[in-house]
DNA sequence: TTTAGTTGCGTCTTGGCTGTTGCAATTACT
DNA sequence: AGTAATTGCAACAGCCAAGACGCAACTAAA
């Protein structure tokens, strides 16, 4: 995490930007206006640090979604989403995705903004997980004829609401299981057991 | 809409709070932290008028969300959600609401922050959003054992879902089909037609 | 141990924003 | 037409936050 990646930060410095970042997340995550002060003392640093790590509020908040970003990434990557069969990719995924945003909730959405220095990679994610649904199609799990973007968007929206109300601190498993069922499934009457 | 309920306004002071209000949702909607003055601005009347009509920007956003609810109170009543059959009702207020969240996003979003004026208002459009669907469930619309409180917050996030991205401007009434049959449906595998 | 990097502190400056006010001009109502 | 309400304008005061800087103390790396 080397801020200019020209020459390693010292251990001290490597722990201010880390919990300059941690307490960014938290504070801006409140208030997204909040005074850069507040981010500071949240971190247990002098304001003075927070500007000489970040040289605005703006580069933190990139900072801060370029992290998002990158951690999102890497646990897309550990749900093995182009090897594992697709419902277990999916639930893997879902649940790991789930504990990221659970951190990185604001900088994830800072993240998708246009123009920002991250939308590129979310736009590569969005594609993977388009893949992800591809795969699901063809192996019989996603109708044939749903729109793969509308499924993506939907998802995404049911991860978005996991998170929020008084059930985000449950185990991201059971989480996972509900959102993949109501992607799956909807909410209309169960069909009644025939025989296989 | 009398500001302070005690005399109404002359009707050349109806119409700057109206285009304040307006010029608020916009204005604040892109940026919640932008200036007064652009807010006037937008509105096309003077800084000192926002400020005379309104005392605080705080004062302004929660005009603007009371404002916002009321609206979408009205909304669910001419869907009929007591009288209607359910389908029927479910379509038309999905429709219905889409139309009032199309303008007035940023205020409904406002509308359900905790403390704020309007959250017991909010809290009551989600009973009344239950009520439907616990009619829905007796009427064989809705799975029996589906959790309503889940499925009414599946239902918010679909229908904020489909006023972002490329596809918000299509008739709304297209737009609830999609919302409802996602509902009710999921992506699944469709059933085989099978003899009735 | 020495050296270099990092930090907190305190202070100052600057800019932006908010809120307020009085008054002449404009608009609306009776 | 007369009266009252509303408005834009210009200016001011106050506050807050951001940015910058020098220096002694502390921390980490070699």
């Amino acid at each position: 995490m080397g801020e200019s990646a020209q020459r390693p930060l010292r251990a001290d410095a490597e722990r201010s930007v880390h919990a300059i970042l941690e307490a960014a997340e938290r504070v801006l995550g409140e208030d997204p206006a909040a005074p850069m002060e507040r981010v500071a003392e949240v971190a247990g640093v002098a304001r003075a640090t927070v500007h000489r790590r970040f040289t605005s509020r703006q580069a933190l908040v990139e900072a801060l979604a370029d992290n998002a970003v990158r951690r999102l990434s890497q646990a897309i990557d550990d749900g093995r989403p182009d090897t594992a069969p697709p419902l277990v990719a999916l639930h893997g995924i879902t649940a790991n995705v789930l504990r990221v945003k659970t951190t990185w909730s604001f900088a994830l959405d800072r993240s998708t903004a246009e123009g920002s220095g991250t939308a590129r990679a979310q736009e590569e994610i969005a594609l993977r997980c388009l893949s992800l649904f591809t795969r699901a199609r063809d192996a019989g799990i996603l109708d044939t004829a749903a729109d793969l973007e509308w499924v993506r968007r939907v998802y995404y929206a049911l991860i978005g609401e996991s998170l929020r109300g008084p059930d985000s601190d449950t185990d991201p498993d059971i989480l996972a299981e509900r959102i993949v069922r109501t992607l799956l499934h909807g909410f209309g009457p169960r069909p009644r057991a025939s025989a296989p």
